[in-house]
DNA sequence: GCGATAAATGAATGGTGTTCGTTTATTATG
DNA sequence: CATAATAAACGAACACCATTCATTTATCGC
């Protein structure tokens, strides 16, 4: 087949195929995308910059579908909502977390949703030093726990004696219930801290 | 070369050259690695079970080498030490981690040292159920800030107008230096967040 | 109508992880 | 001590994988 009467591809439907390959447990690749989108991998070559390039249309659309509306309210429901709308990113699609970790974002509506929540800690009254620091912790809860949902559902697999984590195991809720649990309580325990860290700054 | 008078190859070996490899920043992968270690490919699955079992053995040496000696004191100052301990990890082996994340842990020694944080948590008075969803709390930030050593310079990269990222970005510190603060900063308010949720607790 | 561009293809390239048969040194067994 | 079993290397082969490039052909603008 040539050049088609209309195009088979766009940076969209590539982006919502890989999202969808992703999704769906098998590993990643470009053949594989191609395969599902009834093309040549050559094709995607045409309309998207390689891999990278395909991994960065994805963070993108998912921006889109989650990080689009921006949160309102005073600075801790604005860092609430921002975390909750990652959360729900990331557990929904677990496993493009570790396609697109450790990569440069440049995508303008996934850097608003972090502007925001840089905006929101400064009306808080957190430093300019300060802020960014705030940003890389709750930046690296989000993708901590992202990854916690795209991991095995036994993480920790103990084959010789131990003292109580065999057993905690044992009783434990399984993989995603208690990923869901901890980011709640976690969420809440560093919430509680920031509020009480800028009660303190405030002394000063 | 067939069978040498003495091996060329070990276990220890291969995971000492393949944290070196790793370390040097050059993209880890079996040939490499065989080529680092003088060596044709196929002779490493005499020692190891390929690819996964490499980075398994690496994850081992490393838990050797960082989390052999157990902790000791109040629950915290365990949780402290060991975080620390993991920190120092990560922070000189940063290109380890997203190799080694998400892959479930077997190797006795990091197993054991999962098994320490629990017993000083349960010691502290966390409930049996909540135990295991603290450790996945002090998991997932360990593993975002490995993560973030590991990450390109300038992760945020924007190409369009912010409101205050932007000039947020250009004022601040480099990359190590800022995650090495936003640790310190981020680990207190964890501790600071148990302790109080530990108080919380009592009281009932 | 014509040239430029866009969008597909197929073939080719260099790289990856892995398997398998072969060779040979060492070790264990009768 | 001879011999069998195992250990540890190699090289060849395989099936992918991401990428490049020349090619065909349809569409759009002048």
């Amino acid at each position: 087949m040539a050049r088609p009467r209309v195009p088979l591809l766009s940076t969209e439907r590539i982006a919502d195929a890989a999202i969808e390959l992703v999704d769906s447990g098998d590993t990643f690749g470009v053949n594989a995308l191609a395969r599902q989108l009834g093309v040549t991998p050559s094709s995607l070559y045409n309309h998207v910059d390689g891999r990278d390039g395909i991994i960065e249309v994805m963070r993108g659309r998912l921006g889109e579908r989650y990080l689009a509306v921006p949160p309102t309210g005073t600075w801790d429901e604005v860092v609430e909502q921002i975390m909750r709308a990652s959360r729900r990113m990331y557990a929904e699609h677990p496993f493009v977390v570790p396609l697109i970790v450790g990569k440069t974002i440049t995508h303008p509506l996934v850097i608003a949703s972090y502007d925001t929540l840089a905006t929101a800690l400064l009306g808080a009254g957190f430093p300019d030093d300060e802020v960014l620091v705030v940003v890389a912790i709750l930046d690296a809860f989000a993708i901590g726990f992202g990854l916690d949902l795209a991991s095995p559902d036994h993480i920790w697999q103990p084959e010789t004696p131990t003292v109580n984590l065999a057993r905690l195991l044992a009783d434990a809720e399984t993989g995603d219930e208690r990923s869901d649990r901890a980011f709640e309580i976690g969420l809440e325990l560093l919430l509680d801290a920031l509020r009480m860290r800028l009660g303190r700054l405030d002394l000063d």
